[in-house]
DNA sequence: CCGTTGACGTCGG
DNA sequence: ACCGACGCCAACG
């Protein structure tokens, strides 16, 4: 492949499906870190739009949030979305989720580390 | 190939 | 806290 600069059409977004994939239940990840994730860290908006796109169904996209602990959207039913949240674990006030940075799910983190809940907020 | 579309992000008022 | 403007980027027609 003589060094094609050849990112296939739809690379973008399985890589962002991939990485979305990746964050564990009752943790949430913003579309930016997700973007960042995939190899395009100001593509936070490109990934709202694969995200709505897609009908993936392995891909949890719910745990996908807007900066800030924002909520986000979800294809018209953001209740949808609180509702899920918080089905993992993951408590919300609002349009906000609760103890954002606490839940927030980082790539760098080690795996095996109790993921799935936080043990404590604080 | 170019213009449009947005489940975003950040800043300013 | 709320709203508007601009930037940014990939998918789609």
């Amino acid at each position: 492949m003589s060094g094609s600069t050849t990112r296939g059409a739809g690379d973008f977004e399985r890589r962002v499906l991939a990485a979305v994939r990746r964050i564990p239940p009752g943790r949430v990840a913003t579309y930016g870190d997700i973007a960042a994730l995939a190899g395009a860290p100001r593509a936070a908006r490109a990934v709202g739009n694969i995200l709505r796109r897609t009908k993936d169904p392995v891909t949890p996209c719910h745990r996908v949030v807007a900066a800030g602990g924002a909520i986000g959207g979800y294809g018209g039913s953001e209740s949808m979305k609180r509702e899920l949240l918080r089905r993992e674990g993951a408590e919300t006030r609002g349009s906000r989720i609760t103890h954002f940075e606490a839940i927030r799910w980082r790539a760098a983190e080690r795996r095996g580390a109790s993921s799935s809940v936080v043990r404590r907020y604080g």
